[in-house]
DNA sequence: TGTAACTTTCAGTAAGTTCTGAAACTTTTA
DNA sequence: TAAAAGTTTCAGAACTTACTGAAAGTTACA
């Protein structure tokens, strides 16, 4: 298989993952071309490699570079502006749960907090009330945790799992 | 705040968070109301709380099933059938992970082992190569935790957890 | 200040996903 | 074995999300 082949397939995998995990198929796939890419590249090139339009591949380098997961490279004497894609993978994962916390468990520990208030003792109530606590402890528990792995560096994470996996 | 509302704001937000993690939104409702319901329900009973379709809900429970998340019950004497939720939230946790790696992480690795294939040496490949790397030490390493997660119970994930974030 | 190079926005369109409802199928009971 | 009760399937409709391309906006330089 040569380099192009594989680059191809590449991109088109980390596509399909993206997909089905609510992130979408072209922001993953400006992602993974940029990872995968020595230097950085304009979005133009962008452009021409993946075959999408201007206004696309604009939108979703911005949505990558709000996440994080790309920067932007000015190269001096030149007008245009250049993209390079964070290389580090633990960076890459932590910078996608940083964000999909914010946008997504937040908001629900926050409903859970607004039923906590119902109190009748029907049947009803009380197992609508074990599940709405359940979620909160589990929730603040994996919160917690995350909150830890952010703030830490790689090889702490690494060090850490591998004793807890032993 | 009475429980009706408190249950139907409890099955949107579970709803809505479904959404965002490429679980349907009529499938996570469902899961939603069964999980907080006392005793199981039949199908009709989901329809008319929900709203939908027979064919819908039909569908839809017949997924959780697969994931392991609703049982189906008989009741002696009546031709219908009903359902039940899992209860136990680590359960559902633990069976959405099963799940989910099933059909989206393992593809990946098989991607990635294809194109390990690319063996030139000009710059593009071997970032290519280190991306690919890093990835499959990057997803072998949560596999294996996963993996152990899934083996444990409640109170292992709890313990580990607690002493791991101390 | 004018204009060329580049970036951003957005309305309309295309693509993809989910839902309905009716028909087909299966099981149970008399 | 007939028909009643219940379950499953699926084509097309409704809805949702993503993309294009052209126009508007911005910046850099002479």
């Amino acid at each position: 298989m040569d380099w192009k082949e594989g680059k191809e397939k590449f991109i088109q995998a980390w596509g399909a993952l993206g997909t089905e995990w609510g992130v979408n198929r072209t922001m993953a796939q400006v992602h993974a071309l940029l990872m995968i890419s020595p230097q950085s590249l304009s979005a133009d090139e962008i452009m021409e490699d993946l075959q999408i339009s201007r206004g696309n591949a604009n939108m979703n380098i911005r949505a990558l570079m709000d996440w994080g997961l790309v920067y932007k490279e000015l190269r001096p004497g030149d007008r245009k502006e250049y993209f390079i894609g964070e290389k580090d993978m633990w960076k890459v994962v932590r910078q996608i749960i940083i964000n999909r916390k914010k946008k997504e468990l937040e908001p629900m520990l926050k409903v859970l907090d607004e039923i906590s208030g119902v109190t009748e003792d029907c049947d009803e109530a009380v197992s609508l009330a074990k599940a709405i606590n359940d979620i909160k402890m589990f929730s603040s528990k994996a919160d917690s945790t995350l909150d830890k792995l952010i703030k830490a560096d790689s090889n702490w994470f690494v060090g850490t799992f591998m004793k807890m996996i032993k």
